[in-house]
DNA sequence: TATTGTTATACTCTATAACTATA
DNA sequence: TATAGTTATAGAGTATAACAATA
């Protein structure tokens, strides 16, 4: 652990805080979608994963099932998402969005990009391919299911 | 608004969630001190600018008059914070920390670095200055009073 | 009247503990 | 008994609306 590692952190903790909120205030503002992030990221999860469980969902989100479940729940009374169970192994369910999730998602999704990217432009392009490298470095370090997570 | 813009966002919106969420596990378990974030960003705020109001708090964190009001409450039954009425001007008030909060406040700030450094530490010299620069970009800006925020 | 802060109310987030149902 | 998910309960975060107090 050096001076690095140090300055480096508290640079992270700084700063992260402060892009989430703006991230959040966003998406209570993306007009009619109306999503808390979480909300946001478990659709776009079940989106690219069409039929997850909610195990699934809660891993990738970095919940307690109880947490997700709740979540989830609030999806499905907005009728954004179905909850089947799978047939043959019924403590099992199968997620996926529904026709109406579908273009909410996308919507808030655009809206989410355009509220970011117009902080953005205010950057080179070398700048933004300097963020770009960062996001993807921390990706790989903090992605769940990559060290010590699982609540 | 260009391409690159908005890969850029793409990558803060899918990276700034997970991030925040391993700084929030690790601040949760932060032995005995057990802060969430706005309550350590609140405490860290009000240390650096002691004396500063309400409304000061506030425009910092990014959150309304209430909210806050809120916070700042639980951080004053925890005898973490003092808030007391200015002299000449009683709608204001002043806070500060207490001397239970003042190292209660170092120690989780010690942990949540090391929290981070661990992780950090997979990366070389010149990855963490990258993240370093990024961070330094986003804060400028995302940061409160600089741009559309006051929620 | 305008400003600073608090209280009331309501929802989401999130956890742990206890439970149900299925394998 | 072990697993997948739900329900019960509780505290924090957050907002808007309504209020109180002071300038």
């Amino acid at each position: 652990m050096t001076t690095v590692d140090v300055n480096c952190a508290q640079e992270i903790l700084e700063v992260v805080p402060i892009v989430m909120r703006a991230i959040r205030n966003g998406m209570r503002q993306g007009r009619s979608a109306d999503l808390s992030v979480p909300q946001f990221r478990a659709l776009l999860f079940i989106q690219r994963n069409s039929g997850a469980s909610l195990s699934e969902v809660a891993d990738h989100l970095g919940l307690t099932l109880p947490s997700t479940s709740t979540l989830v729940d609030g999806l499905v009374q907005r009728s954004l998402v179905t909850r089947v169970p799978v047939e043959g192994n019924r403590r099992r369910i199968r997620l996926a969005l529904t026709d109406t999730g579908r273009p909410l998602l996308e919507q808030a999704r655009q809206y989410a990009q355009e509220v970011l990217a117009q902080r953005l432009c205010n950057l080179t392009e070398d700048e933004q391919q300097t963020i770009v490298l960062s996001m993807e470095l921390l990706h790989k370090l903090f992605q769940p299911a990559n060290g010590t997570n699982g609540g």
